[in-house]
DNA sequence: GGTATTTGACCACG
DNA sequence: CGTGGTCAAATACC
């Protein structure tokens, strides 16, 4: 428990002061001719700091519901196992148990509302809706998603989708399993067609959602050329570790290996690297990573050596300092640890365990992974890779 | 016709 | 018994 004393309180500094930088950065923008996204964006991460900041301290007081639900695992089918049909009585009887040892984690995936951009992005891995579900207390349905190749492959990694009461433009995708399917990320992460799928409002809850975003609204979504919503992805991107009771198949340490949780201020120094993580967000390249991270198994996941840069950036240092308990425990905090981009900013690529053959330097990585990426963005990335 | 989504029903868990 | 998670038939889409 005192560690997680100790998080909370390195948790709270960290938003803090990140807090007070960002606001540094907003007031430098205030004076430059910096668009006013670029405002709307720091100002959005400074309320997060401050939310995270206040939701640490109110930490057991007053659990979101999203998220001590996932304290709860409910019973876990294992499809593949049951037989259709005549099998009906027994079906559930042979469910399997052990949902609680499949890894959660999750991700808080920002989308700009004004660009009709809606429902959960793609991220690497095609998923199959199995179910939507109203939920108590939340003012949107929660969506049931599946590996595609969940028959073909076997692959039982799931995800929930959820958008959140307080910001309809942010969704909670949980993750749970890991992928051991083959699908290639690669395909996806380079030319990602966004997968959109239905609207998770429906008529079920237009009622109460004041936006009542349309199939209309789906519609041109699926009509926009994927750079062009890639481009539109302001994003915030959390990812929350909900349970590593994977341990039992795999080294945590392994999985996460070490990395600063910094409170280090972000000054201009860092500025290259904040807008590094930016760009990776906007090309949807960070969820692509994240079911990948904690499928080491997988063999596509060497693809990429980047999870340890990517908690760099989002501050994952959450998943280190609980990865000796059973983290239900944590889940039940009101928030993540930080959604906050700029975090652990301090890292400099040399302490990143990348993968020395990740093909930074060649020509082909930013047409093909960050293929929206500004010119100035891109000539930004051939420095760091330097 | 194959594949994906919707949706009501069922089930397990607390 | 209420709730979240899943199934599977019906439906929609390509």
């Amino acid at each position: 428990m005192e560690k997680t004393v100790d998080w909370e309180q390195t948790a709270l500094i960290s938003e803090l002061n990140q807090g007070k930088e960002l606001a540094k950065q907003l007031m430098n923008h205030l004076h430059s001719s910096s668009s006013n996204e670029r405002r709307e964006f720091l100002v959005e991460k400074i309320l997060s700091c401050y939310e995270k900041a206040l939701s640490t301290l109110n930490w057991g007081e007053q659990p979101k519901p999203i998220i001590s639900m996932l304290e709860s695992p409910r019973s876990f089918a294992n499809s593949s196992q049951r037989s259709a049909g005549s099998d009906q009585d027994s079906k559930h009887k042979d469910v399997c148990k052990k949902r609680k040892a499949l890894p959660r984690w999750t991700e808080q995936v920002k989308v700009c509302s004004e660009t009709g951009l809606e429902g959960p992005l793609d991220d690497g891995y095609s998923w199959r809706k199995y179910g939507q579900k109203d939920i108590l207390g939340a003012n949107f349905p929660r969506g049931y998603y599946r590996c595609t190749h969940r028959h073909g492959q076997g692959c039982l990694a799931t995800k929930l989708v959820q958008r959140s009461d307080e910001d309809p433009s942010v969704f909670e995708v949980t993750y749970r399993g890991r992928h051991t399917c083959s699908q290639s990320c690669r395909n996806n992460v380079a030319s990602a067609p966004l997968k959109s799928p239905r609207l998770t409002e429906n008529k079920n809850n237009h009622h109460h959602n004041p936006h009542h975003h349309t199939q209309v609204q789906q519609q041109k979504y699926e009509e926009k050329p994927a750079q062009e919503i890639l481009c539109n992805f302001a994003a915030r991107l959390t990812v929350k570790t909900e349970g590593l009771e994977a341990r039992e198949e795999e080294n945590v340490d392994a999985i996460f290996p070490s990395f600063s949780f910094s409170s280090t201020p972000i000054g201009s120094e860092n500025d290259d690297a904040n807008l590094f993580c930016e760009s990776m967000l906007e090309n949807n390249f960070m969820g692509s990573l994240s079911p990948t991270f904690l499928s080491p198994a997988t063999s596509e996941s060497n693809m990429f050596p980047m999870s340890p840069f990517h908690m760099n950036c989002y501050g994952l240092g959450h998943n280190v300092q609980t990865s000796e308990s059973d983290l239900t425990d944590i889940i039940s905090a009101p928030t993540s640890v930080t959604n906050s981009p700029s975090l652990n900013l301090d890292f400099s690529l040399d302490k990143v365990e990348l993968d020395p053959n990740y093909p930074f330097d060649n020509p082909d990585f930013f047409s093909k992974c960050l293929p929206s990426a500004s010119p100035q963005k891109k000539k930004m990335f051939s420095h760091l890779a330097d």
